[in-house]
DNA sequence: AAAACGGGGGG
DNA sequence: CCCCCAGTTTT
């Protein structure tokens, strides 16, 4: 399947929306200059997350690290410090690891084109097309969630846009109708567009400069579009913590494991699949008995995909003979300045 | 092609 | 309670 439109279509959304974005332009701290670092890291800020909750992160980054040298030159700990509270960790993993390669092998200098871009860890499509536009001037359509409502609406595309097809048909839109001349005004402006204007919930129709050529506001299909097709099933998980009190001290660990927050800490903590709270620790650790009282505290944390229980037992006199490697006893202090998933700091603040 | 990955905000 | 957010990576 194809879409192609006639130059005067494209011409015609081109522009209006164009003209649209000069009235109602959008200042944020990443746009004052085109530096390719604060571009970048921008972006992957703002990966599926919103501008006002991205904004404090960005300016934080900012001043802590000036420079690409300055965040290749800090430790993981301290990078993943820095994005504590924002989510989706592996972008932090990945900016490091991004930082690193192009202050190491690449002198410091940031790639320029959109290949090169897409070399970078967490750097996909969107965020290559948004750099090589906004930082040099090329012409590559960006693709995000704005852009898939705003064409999936305004050229009635019934295909899901969670499909292959239905991207594809989404990509050939975008492709025809970014402006050569002009490519980063463009793109700013259709994700602008689909922010204010054309909205999830209730879009602005009654003053969208394209309402009178939009498909979906023809046949009254806005609230349908865009069409996707997958449904959300979360798993529920229940997380035993153990908060250890030894003196001033307490025992944490880092999850090194291939599952969620890794590279963050957390206290050592048991797994089971149901509900019911732990009183022993015999499956875990055989002949060590030690009773634990009920949890202290009790909290749910909701995740795209899983629902999280996580129970905070309070243990006053744990002494036995070997522990786990992994576990690094550190003063209760000292908890301020480490990565917590959000449900753990929030227990470390109530309960400290 | 589908699933996994956080956390906050809006209706 | 469900959906969405300036998506990417892994399976």
């Amino acid at each position: 399947m194809t879409s192609r439109l006639t130059a005067r279509e494209a011409t015609h959304f081109r522009e209006k929306l164009l003209r649209w974005y000069d009235e109602n332009p959008r200042p944020l701290p990443w746009k004052s200059d085109k530096d390719p670092y604060k571009i970048w890291l921008s972006e992957i800020i703002l990966q599926q997350t919103q501008v006002s909750q991205g904004l404090p992160y960005y300016l934080h980054f900012i001043e802590a690290y000036p420079t690409v040298r300055d965040l290749a030159d800090a430790s993981t700990d301290e990078v993943m410090k820095s994005w504590e509270g924002l989510g989706y960790y592996s972008r932090a993993r990945n900016l490091h690891a991004a930082a690193k390669f192009i202050a190491n092998e690449r002198d410091g200098v940031f790639p320029d084109d959109y290949t090169g871009l897409l070399e970078l860890k967490g750097v996909g499509p969107y965020t290559a097309a948004a750099i090589a536009s906004f930082a040099y001037d090329l012409p590559h359509a960006v693709i995000d969630g704005n852009v898939y409502r705003v064409l999936s609406r305004y050229f009635g595309v019934y295909e899901a846009v969670d499909t292959t097809i239905g991207k594809k048909i989404i990509t050939q839109l975008a492709d025809q109708l970014i402006s050569r001349d002009i490519p980063a005004a463009y793109n700013q402006a259709i994700m602008n567009f689909g922010a204010l204007v054309c909205k999830p919930k209730a879009p602005v129709c009654h003053s969208c400069p394209l309402s009178n050529r939009c498909g979906a506001k023809a046949d009254g299909s806005i609230d349908l579009l865009p069409i996707k097709s997958k449904r959300l099933i979360r798993k529920q998980r229940y997380f035993h913590y153990l908060i250890i009190i030894d003196g001033d001290n307490t025992y944490i660990e880092k999850r090194g494991v291939d599952d969620i927050w890794k590279s963050l800490y957390q206290f050592p903590i048991l797994e089971t699949s149901g509900v019911t709270p732990i009183t022993s620790l015999q499956n875990w650790m055989p002949g060590y008995n030690l009773h634990l009282n009920k949890p202290k505290t009790e909290l749910k944390q909701t995740l795209t995909h899983q629902e999280i229980h996580g129970l905070f037992y309070i243990v006053r006199d744990f002494n036995a003979d070997t522990l786990p490697d992994s576990w690094v006893k550190k003063p209760i202090s000292s908890l301020d300045t480490l990565a917590f998933p959000k449900m753990i700091r929030t227990f470390i603040s109530d309960y400290f």
